[in-house]
DNA sequence: ACGGCTTAGACC
DNA sequence: TGGTCTAAG
């Protein structure tokens, strides 16, 4: 939905860039020999001769469109050259299109701010650029003009076929010209001199529109193209939109335009102006009527961001009609291999870049035979994102059942006993969101942080690590009917968010209890347990001994978590450790809070130390440089191909220092703690009951209702987020803690978890074994 | 039973 | 805030 906002006060100058068939032009400069040819970038070649996802314009004079398949464009045009959207893991990859249009943002965004619009678009505010050329050497004290300059087109201006370029140096010199005009006259020249440097720098030629406005840029953008542009003079831009089929504007090409023409039969922009403000606002409400208002008028206030990076990465994949997905286990597999392509490029982002993303989402589309109109309503799911491959992976399968039994569970779907299911999945997608730069101070390690490792990235490896997860996911895909099984398994596998601790619980003698299955299901639930098969039956033994402590886990997985998250390979622990302790050299002390939560976890640990205990990080430190290879340097990944951020960014060290100070300020506010405290928000009630009697009343002991801050807040806890919705629960499961630890050592931390029953035991011993030492430097790090 | 795959933004 | 919907290339 558009949005309203106010024009800027002053003429601002903005350009719209647009890639001339870019897919074809990357093909094109990889193979220098299509050149000058018709060609086509196909996708899927397999069907029909895949599917065109661009044109060369000299393919366009034959008449090949996009949309066409490859066979069809092979019949209008025989000599057509045909380039491939390489694959991956059964599926386009479109990451050499992505990289090659960050070449071009870096070189556009050189002179102002640039926003990176899409994949081959960006805009430009060249307002001060304009501004100083206009001081400095104005157009019309130029006495050469570059004769690709000169071929650019003035809007309205009614070049009489004789001497087009004869006219534009008019235009562009004109004394006379008001300030507005000459602002854009400096504009044309400079973007002129953007689009020969790409063409210079990357063989790619570019069309782009140049006016007051986002709005008009972008329609003069795409008035000449391939190679030119455009631009529009304030005084041309009411004859421009006046006769402009008003679906050709942004915004309106959709179910908004549809309307304009439909029920008020507006079919130009100019017949927009016969209405009121008022009347428009009536009928589209108050923000879109006064957007279409003004933008009847040309009137767009909307800023250019200055944003070179993507805000979200995804991978997504379709399975058209009879190729949709029947059975959980093909679900896993298309799963896993989109979040392969996700977690590949999370890693990149972390590493050119220096950015976090967040939160975790998984979109599908699916089809149940009793509603036609069902395959919209699959519901999204999203959770806190855990980088590695793995865990990823794995909390996108929950979030995939979360949202199937939500899905199926409105259509009343409980028992699914018949050969068929009756859904099938017709789309997965997987996106990383809320990305954040991270503090320049940890900058220097996070490049060396999960994904490198062997351990969390190589498929074989994974499924050693996930053992009983594996085993249970191949009994359900197996005997894909037997939904609770599928059930059974989503409701436990959740207790596997800390792999290498699953791994030790299940090679240890768990203790089964009969009654935990039934205790875990909530009253939705009621699945026919007589449906289990046998291998089912097993893994749900398996599986209970995993939940008889499952108290304990979630208790402590958000430690582990936090520790895990940045700390699962030993290298990244010590990269950690080395950044960390130059950090800590440089600012004597770590106020940063609220950027990642290793920084929470730090400023907490600082807080409640620093009076008691002086103790000298002397030792750590030297450990800490020790561990940290100096053979390895610590040289930028980046290749010539693609702008690392500092290339890139003025944009960054905006966003960075925002961060910073935003981030100080927070740590100003931060109640200093004696405690050590670990906030899990939300636990479910079933799992605090199964946890050891010593342990529920040390917890109740330390609960403390009326510290609790801002009433009920969504958890962390990553366990939360695939518990039932609202919707499908009739009691609420869930209620809010606040667990205060206060042990004096982080050995005592170990020691006080040890005292513990046997299971719980056993589930320390491990959390004690992997992360002692990890604690252990933690804790003198804060110190330092 | 087909256009596939991405990204962004607004609303509630 | 998470989830839904729209839009665009």
């Amino acid at each position: 939905m558009p949005v309203a906002r106010a024009e800027s006060s002053g003429p601002r100058v903005i350009a719209h860039v647009d890639m001339d068939c870019f897919y074809v032009q990357v093909g094109q400069r990889k193979q220098p020999h299509l050149r000058g040819q018709p060609t086509a970038v196909v996708q899927y070649n397999s069907w029909k001769g895949g599917a065109l996802i661009a044109v060369s314009y000299e393919a366009r004079k034959y008449g090949v469109k996009r949309s066409m398949r490859g066979d069809e464009a092979k019949k209008v045009c025989p000599q057509i050259q045909l380039v491939r959207v390489p694959m991956a893991r059964g599926k386009a990859d479109l990451s050499i299109y992505r990289n090659a249009g960050s070449e071009v943002v870096s070189i556009l965004a050189r002179k102002g701010r640039c926003e990176r619009a899409s994949i081959d678009e960006v805009y430009l505010d060249l307002t001060d650029a304009a501004e100083a050329m206009l001081a400095e050497t104005s157009p019309e004290s130029l006495d050469t003009i570059d004769e690709e300059t000169l071929k650019s087109h003035i809007l309205g201006l009614n070049g009489d076929g004789s001497d087009l370029k004869q006219n534009v140096r008019k235009w562009l010199c004109r004394s006379n010209a008001d300030r507005c005009d000459k602002l854009l006259a400096c504009g044309v020249l400079i973007v002129s001199e953007l689009r020969m440097q790409v063409l210079k720098e990357t063989e790619f030629t570019c069309s782009a529109g140049i006016a007051h406005n986002k709005m008009l840029a972008k329609l003069a953008s795409g008035m000449n193209k391939p190679a030119q542009q455009t631009v529009v003079p304030i005084t041309s831009v009411k004859g421009l939109l006046e006769s402009l089929p008003i679906k050709k504007m942004k915004q309106l090409g959709g179910k908004l335009g549809s309307s304009l023409q439909n029920d008020l039969g507006v079919n130009t922009v100019g017949e927009l102006l016969q209405f009121s403000e008022e009347k428009l606002q009536e009928c589209y409400g108050i923000n879109t009527g006064t957007w279409l208002w003004n933008i009847a008028r040309g009137i767009s206030g909307d800023e250019v961001e200055g944003r070179l990076l993507p805000k979200s990465h995804g991978s997504g994949k379709t399975f058209p009609g009879p190729r949709a997905l029947r059975s959980i286990a093909s679900v896993e597999h298309w799963l896993n291999q989109l979040c392969e392509e996700l977690s590949e490029r999370l890693h990149s982002d972390l590493d050119q870049n220096k950015r976090i993303a967040h939160t975790l989402t998984l979109h599908a589309r699916a089809f149940v035979f009793s509603d036609s109109e069902s395959d919209r309503k699959f519901p999204s799911k999203s959770c806190p994102l855990r980088y590695g491959t793995a865990k990823i992976k794995e909390d996108t399968l929950n979030l995939f059942q979360a949202g199937l039994r939500e899905y199926l569970g409105s259509y009343r779907i409980k028992s699914l006993r018949s050969r068929h299911n009756g859904w099938g999945i017709t789309s997965l997608s997987v996106s990383a969101s809320k990305i954040v730069a991270i503090p320049s101070g940890t900058c220097s390690i996070m490049k060396y942080f999960p994904g490198k490792d062997q351990s969390c990235s190589s498929p074989e490896h994974l499924n050693d690590i996930i053992v009983p997860e594996t085993a249970v996911s191949s009994a359900s895909g197996l005997h894909p009917t037997e939904l609770p099984v599928d059930y059974q398994k989503e409701e436990t596998s959740i207790r596997h968010a800390v792999p290498s601790l699953d791994q030790q619980e299940n090679k240890s003698e768990g203790y089964a209890r009969e009654d935990t299955y039934q205790t875990m299901q909530s009253p939705e639930h009621e699945y026919p347990s007589c449906s289990l098969s046998k291998t089912a039956n097993d893994s749900l033994v398996q599986e209970t001994s995993t939940l008889s402590s499952s108290g304990a886990e979630s208790f402590f997985k958000l430690i582990q978590n936090e520790l895990d998250r940045e700390f699962h390979e030993d290298a990244g622990l010590q990269y950690f450790i080395h950044g960390a302790t130059q950090e800590a050299q440089k600012r004597k002390k770590v106020k940063d809070k609220g950027s990642t939560s290793i920084l929470r976890f730090f400023q907490s640990c600082n807080n409640s130390s620093s009076s008691s205990h002086k103790q000298e990080p002397d030792e750590t430190i030297a450990e800490a440089k020790a561990l940290s290879s100096p053979s390895l340097n610590f040289k930028s990944v980046s290749s010539s191909r693609v702008p690392t951020e500092a290339e890139l960014q003025k944009e960054n060290t905006v966003t960075q220092t925002g961060t910073c100070s935003s981030m100080s300020n927070l740590g100003q506010v931060e109640p200093r703690r004696e405690a050590w405290d670990y906030s899990i928000d939300e636990i479910d009630t079933t799992v605090f009951n199964e946890l050891p009697p010593e342990i529920q009343e040390e917890v109740r002991a330390s609960l403390r209702p009326q510290k609790r801050p801002n009433i009920i807040k969504r958890g962390s806890s990553i366990t939360h987020y695939f518990l039932p919705s609202k919707s499908t629960c009739n009691e609420p499961l869930l209620f809010e803690i606040v667990i205060s630890l206060k042990p004096s050592t982080p050995n005592a931390v170990a020691a006080r978890c040890s005292r513990s029953t046997p299971t719980v035991n056993k589930f320390t011993q491990g959390w004690q074994e992997q992360n002692l030492a990890q604690i252990t430097w933690l804790w003198n790090i804060a110190r330092g």
